[in-house]
RNA sequence: GCCGGAGUGGCGAAACUGGCAAACGCGCCGCACUCAAAAUGCGGUGCUCGCAAGGGCCUGCGGGUUCGAGUCCCGCCUCCGGCACCA
């Protein structure tokens, strides 16, 4: 077929369309679970539905459809599914702005985002497509929320929380970034208020051990988790308060080893103790005044670490339990409540926050630590050293001296070591709408109590007054809100907030598995079968949030006894964002590629192939309309290729001068260079199904007839080239995802190829040339499918094939082609290249090195120098090192 | 401050366990086709000295190890990301 004169481009609009309708109606993609044979469950993290997708969209469902071909290719039972992270805010700032009610708005946003998706040619089975917002999802996750809290591992609480006066809901803390709201920005708020918490913290220890077993994580998102989680040793002891045997304030440090360093002690201002400890009226005013003024203070304010420590020094004093010395006790701003006890022991010799606010207070400072020498006057030491002025302490190392404080403390009863975790538990309350309700209710009589399992779901109503005043809509809803008692059927009132989004997400991938099963959150042997995923991509801004958080609800469910894997994600792609001219696309900044431009003019192959080629998956990608321009033409250089010589490549086969003309409609004869891979003989250990090789070494020998037996010396090289292309695109998609590399290598593949077509007219055999090229055209259509699937299938159709190219199996290089019986060897004189010499794959040292000395170009840079040594590295280079 | 990651042509980027730096693509230059342009094809393109043959210099900076360093070691600088009065 002919180019499209107008545009001079390969006529994809129709082609991807064709193709697209042809894999929905063979539901190609479609899965189920075949026990036995190898699976792959590829995920891509799936999209809140705005309305529109955008090139980050792109990028990630590129990059996963990508793998999900590719493992089809290679014999696998790849799940790949599709949904919608449906619940959210957008949608309900969008019933405000515009009336419209957030489910019309959002399953709108649905209808066209996959009506997007779907022209991008992703190899969903959008059989399983779920989204959130619907009850029949998000009644499993009302019903686990029973469960946790059966089992302590959800529970209400009243607390001072993060609020987002602009969202006007509670943000959990991994919702907070420095001091603002992650999804609009505002400044956050401190809000004392009712609330349910998941129990994240019981898990701290082993989300944490589990950092050392992803290895298919990357190490950035395993750092971050980490640090959010957090953890530190130590010790916590009673600090006694002079005169006041009944008061007992507990503190944390990590250095107990600088315990006798201690000479004052400070508490949170918002610490229980302070009210108790206070003599005189008067120094409750001015502990009610200082903590007003704390309290005034915004998060962003209390994050700078460079402000002065405000700090208020009280009447009674603490007894350092060490030294048995009275020291003064102050509140101050630089101690928070919610960390460790709310109160530390202040050791201004080795703690530079310490040192800091004893400056201001003019209170004394005792090394504890000896200093290396010329340590300024100025400075807390924090580095290492042997312990003075520690009395039974002294002389140890600071490890040593941490052990031995401990065992005295607990020897004494008073202390012990204690581990403690940055990680807060998760506050999943939110006084917003459009959320799964929690499904608790309270009672006159009968206080909180749950909903009846057989009651769920508690179904969001309809009919609400979205003001986005404040205060959870759902409680203006008065048939929502009074119900009866599931326990003694009197009155009772539903909870009215709703649950954060984060929750769904926690466990969509587990859904996907048994996405209509009616009788519980999953089907257990669908979940055994696909779970974990194998391989998760999604941006790096959930690092923290929903990785950490799905973490977490999988070692829930675990323990709830439904699921019996330990982590959901055994391996995690990470991939940048997508920049262009210098900053993230964004619509405020302006510099937005709008997919569906793109596709309109360029053809979703053409999207994909750039989005793929630009940068390797984990970089940001710097887009460039000029780099789409040269994916396009790559394309069509192909597609130009192919129907030039059409008429060549499908006369190859069989031997027969024949062209075969005509695009699509090949003779039937070709047939017998199909593959058809029966359920059987496709895969049976993970990573290289055994029968895999076999068949497709037969099937090369096949397709290849001629070119296998290739005895020119241009023919042997060219074919070393289309395998060497082979093995290097399946290297750099298994080893480490460097798409962009495997591309180049197809691209250098068609510049030979088009070398190769030009030098092979004059001189070389007509059936072994067209044999050759023939190979060289199907290994490049079929390492380009899983980049570039229309087109390629398109075609692998016009070169004769009946079937799906996904249907074939992945090529494997032929290792008689890739040998070779002559290297080219570099000869360098003192590190510098000066000569290339021919030597045999087999040559010996010895003969290398003779050779290299005698090399013409060489000897010139030898004379008047003495060779001092020769480095031969056989196959590689000759290094003759020259003195004199 | 702590923890990660990265600095390579005009640009996006390559370089497996130390072995020809800059593959591939973009851009640019030249040529062919064309009345002309577009498209396409072919060739060139790190910097620098030279008419040329050919030489010298190049992977953020300074040292080191090595026959040989973009890659390893030590010390800096810059940028990006995360955490941050966490005791």
């Amino acid at each position: 077929m002919p180019l499209d004169d107008r545009q001079d481009r390969y006529p994809f609009p129709e082609i991807e369309a064709r193709w697209q309708q042809t894999w929905a109606d063979g539901k190609q993609f479609k899965v189920t679970e075949e026990p036995g044979r190898p699976k792959y469950y590829c995920l891509e993290m799936f999209p809140y539905p705005s309305g529109r997708i955008h090139m980050g969209h792109v990028r990630v469902y590129a990059i996963g459809d990508l793998l999900a071909r590719y493992k089809w290719m290679r014999g696998f039972n790849v799940l790949h599914p599709m949904g919608w992270d449906a619940f959210g805010l957008p949608a309900e700032n969008a019933a405000i702005d515009n009336g419209v009610h957030p489910a019309v708005w959002t399953y709108e946003n649905i209808e066209n985002m996959r009506t997007q998706l779907k022209r991008m040619g992703i190899s969903y089975d959008w059989d399983r497509e779920v989204a959130t917002c619907d009850p029949s999802y998000y009644r499993w996750e009302q019903l686990v929320f029973i469960r946790m809290l059966e089992r302590g591992l959800a529970y209400r609480r009243r607390s001072r929380v993060n609020w987002c006066p602009s969202c006007q809901t509670v943000l959990a803390n991994e919702q907070v970034e420095a001091g603002r709201c992650w999804r609009c920005d505002s400044e956050v708020t401190i809000r004392e208020i009712d609330g349910w918490f998941f129990k994240i913290t019981d898990y701290a220890q082993e989300l944490l051990d589990w950092c050392d077993r992803l290895p298919g994580w990357p190490e950035r998102v395993l750092t971050m988790q980490r640090n959010w989680i957090g953890r530190s040793e130590g010790a916590e002891f009673a600090l006694p308060v002079a005169g006041r045997p009944e008061v007992k304030i507990t503190i944390y440090t990590t250095r107990p080893d600088t315990s006798f360093g201690m000479t004052y002690a400070v508490l949170a201002p918002e610490h229980p103790l302070v009210d108790s400890l206070a003599v005189a009226d008067e120094e409750r005013g001015r502990i009610a005044a200082f903590r007003a003024e704390v309290a005034r203070e915004t998060e962003i304010e209390r994050l700078a670490t460079d402000r002065p420590k405000r700090g208020l020094r009280l009447a009674a004093r603490a007894i350092n339990p060490f030294s048995e010395q009275e020291i003064p006790l102050f509140l101050a701003d630089y101690v928070l409540m919610g960390y460790g006890t709310g109160a530390i022991m202040a050791v201004p010799g080795e703690d530079q926050r310490d040192w800091d606010f004893a400056r201001a207070h003019d209170l004394p400072v005792i090394a504890t630590v000896k200093r290396p020498a010329g340590w300024p006057e100025d400075q807390a030491y924090t580095g290492d050293g042997v312990k003075i002025n520690s009395g039974f302490l002294d002389g140890l190392t600071i490890e040593e001296a941490k052990r031995k404080a401990i065992d005295w403390l607990v020897a004494k009863g008073v202390g012990q070591a204690k581990i403690n975790f940055r990680l807060r538990d998760w506050g999943i309350s939110r006084q917003r709408y459009w959320g799964a309700p929690i499904p608790v209710l309270y009672c006159e009589r009968d206080g909180m109590v749950p909903e009846r399992e057989e009651n769920l779901p508690v179904v969001l109503p309809r009919d609400v007054q979205i003001s986005g005043k404040g205060g959870s809509p759902l409680a203006e809803v008065a048939g929502f809100v009074n119900a009866t008692c599931p326990k003694c059927g009197g009155k009772a009132r539903r909870d009215t907030d709703t649950m954060d989004t984060f929750v769904e997400s926690s466990w969509y991938f587990l859904r996907y598995c048994s996405p209509t099963y009616d009788r519980g959150m999953f089907e257990p042997a669908a979940a055994a079968y696909w779970m974990p995923v194998d391989q998760y991509i999604g941006g790096v801004e959930h690092a923290v949030l929903h990785l950490l958080y799905a973490r977490f609800y999988t070692k829930v469910l675990r323990d709830l006894g439904m699921l019996k894997v330990d982590e959901p994600f055994r391996a995690l792609l990470s991939q940048g964002m997508v920049i262009k001219d210098g900053a993230k696309m964004s619509k405020s900044k302006g510099n937005v590629v709008d997919p569906d431009d793109l596709i309109r003019r360029y053809g979703a192959d053409t999207a994909r192939l750039f989005s793929l080629f630009a940068a390797p998956p984990e970089k940001d990608l710097d887009w460039n309309d000029r780099g789409v321009e040269g994916a396009s033409r790559f394309l069509n250089r192909i597609w130009r290729f192919v129907h030039t010589h059409l008429a060549e490549l499908n006369g190859a086969v069989a031997g027969r001068g024949a062209a075969v003309a005509g695009r699509g409609e090949p003779e039937a004869s070709r047939a017998d260079t199909e593959i058809e891979p029966a359920g059987a003989g496709r895969g049976a250990a993970e990573g290289e199904p055994s029968e895999y090789k076999k068949e497709v070494t037969e099937s090369a020998g096949h397709a290849t007839s001629d070119a296998g037996h290739a005895t020119s010396e241009a023919g042997r090289a060219f074919r070393r080239v289309i395998h060497a292309t082979i093995q290097k695109v399946t290297h750099d998609i298994e080893h480490d995802f460097h798409f962009n590399t495997a591309i180049s290598a197809v691209m250098e593949l068609v510049n030979a190829l088009h070398d190769f077509e030009r030098a092979s007219l004059d001189g070389m055999a007509r059936p072994e040339r067209s044999a050759l090229l023939r190979e060289a055209v199907e290994a490049t259509v079929l390492l380009l499918g899983p980049v570039s699937p229309h087109i390629t299938e398109e075609l692998w159709a016009a070169l004769g094939h009946r079937e799906s190219l996904f249907k074939r199996a992945w090529p494997i290089a032929d290792p008689t082609a890739l040998a070779r019986d002559a290297v080219e060897i570099v000869v360098q004189v003192d590190g510098r290249v000066r000569g290339r010499l021919t030597a045999a794959v087999d040559a010996q040292e010895a003969e290398i090195r003779e050779k290299a000395l005698a090399d013409g170009k060489v000897r010139p840079w030898l004379d008047g120098r003495q060779v001092a040594k020769v480095v031969v590295v056989p196959g590689r280079l000759v290094n003759i090192v020259t003195r004199g």
